[in-house]
DNA sequence: GTTTGTCGTTGCAGCATGTGCAACTTTCAT
DNA sequence: ATGAAAGTTGCACATGCTGCAACGACAAAC
């Protein structure tokens, strides 16, 4: 739209690629040289373009602080709220988004079930480590030294016949939720509750929350839950989505 | 230099902070609104703007995505090439540059002392990972599960008597190092050889590379080689500016 | 030591391009 | 329904961007 502004952001993925001099950049950009000249001035104040030694240009700090700083900036419970909402008025169930932080997985969002069952949980408070969905993705997910030394820190506690009962089998498990991308807890916790998670992923691939699906057996059994697999992986997919900035997330595509 | 630039490069520090709409936009640059909406257009089209449901704009994936390329496309050696013959210049002695990967440290630079008696290294060898000075340096910047992981799976050769015994008392001098931001090998590896290091950092102030200055104590005392520290740690300090794209690194100053 | 070539930089005239305005549309709250 | 608030469009004007050509700096070649 503004040809200057196209112009000089044009210059940036070129310089990606590698260091170039200002001819090489107005060559490829098909202007003149003074031209180049003075969008790489511009680029250059502002720190995203940087002139090593030899008077080649390259990427500057700026961008790396930038993108650093609107990563740190994001929060994924305000961009997952209405995803949430929009899955929880799809399936009628508990809904809950996760993080993990200090050896702890805490809930940070949750909307509640429709149906007249609730089940216990709090914002803010942590979760079963040992046995939720979605402790499980969030744990799988670390390199695998970390993996093994949080897997025995942890304690086993037997909630029910069906908790995990220690690191072994923890790891066992987290290898597969690593390998399938999603997770389960059948009454793990509580002996009528099931659940289903899917991993959110930040623009590096690493999973940096994740949501769940949890119902009573009492509504749903775990297998009719299991068929909620695909609608939660795509909701998971989507949140992933918008947190990394991908473009084209409208929904209107008619 | 070029306005309209200059305007378009100033939305994107803004939206760092946190989503913000059209007007918002336009107020915090003192412009009108189509042309506060011209410029985000195209940076949108350039994928460096991101546009969630509610309207707000925010920081595209495009710009992670540059960020990420940039820092691929980094070659350490390349930059530090200079800095090292620099250094070499100055103290007379070996440089070595050396980075870290799948559990072996690599020399991958190195610039020949100006004395007649040399040292054996070469480029691309491993060097002696449980003694050597940029070893430790590297090491020490790994995440403590995967540092104690690796510490545990190497082996402790006894190259001489001041060889680091075993991996307790590796995990030690790490953390040593780690604290005091410098190694040191004092005959570890070979008796009469010297060492000290100094780490090289990316952006995000991660350990990339070490470098070192290294002689044999026929040539100067470990006490003498101790002095080099300073010249030592502002060259890797250099290196790390250059290489995170830090602005001014120009030698003129005046 | 001069010449030649390459590359970055500057000043300027002309007009393409970006600007602000005002009117229109859309969205949302009341 | 009605109004306000925010986003969008078309347009006339002149700002500020463009390309040119000339200059300067530096290095290589002879």
């Amino acid at each position: 739209m503004s040809q200057t502004v196209d112009r000089a952001l044009r210059i940036l993925p070129l310089l990606a690629e590698g260091p170039a001099n200002l001819e090489q950049v107005a060559r490829r950009l098909d202007v003149h040289k003074s031209t180049a000249l003075r969008l790489l001035r511009t680029l250059h104040e502002h720190g995203f373009v940087y002139r090593q030694q030899d008077q080649r240009y390259r990427l500057g700090a700026r961008l790396f602080a930038l993108a650093q700083q609107a990563v740190e900036g994001l929060d994924i419970r305000e961009i997952a709220h209405p995803y949430l909402l929009d899955l929880n008025e799809r399936c009628g169930h508990t809904v809950h988004l996760a993080v993990h932080q200090d050896d702890e997985v805490l809930y940070i969002d949750k909307v509640d079930s429709r149906y007249p069952v609730r089940m216990y949980s709090r914002i803010g408070k942590p979760v079963a480590i040992t046995v939720a969905a979605v402790a499980k993705l969030l744990l799988a997910d670390l390199p695998e030294p970390e993996r093994r030394a949080v897997a025995e820190r942890l304690d086993y506690p037997a909630y029910t016949a069906r908790s995990t009962p220690d690191a072994a089998a923890f790891l066992g498990e987290l290898a597969a939720v690593r390998q399938q991308g999603w997770a389960t807890d059948f009454g793990g916790h509580e002996e009528s509750i099931n659940c289903v998670g899917a991993p959110v992923r930040g623009v590096d691939g690493r999973v940096v929350a994740a949501c769940s699906i949890s119902a009573p057996n009492v509504v749903v059994t775990a297998d009719r839950l299991l068929e909620l697999l695909p609608l939660l992986r795509r909701t998971a997919d989507a949140i992933s989505a918008e947190y990394s900035g991908k473009p084209q997330p409208l929904k209107e595509s008619s």
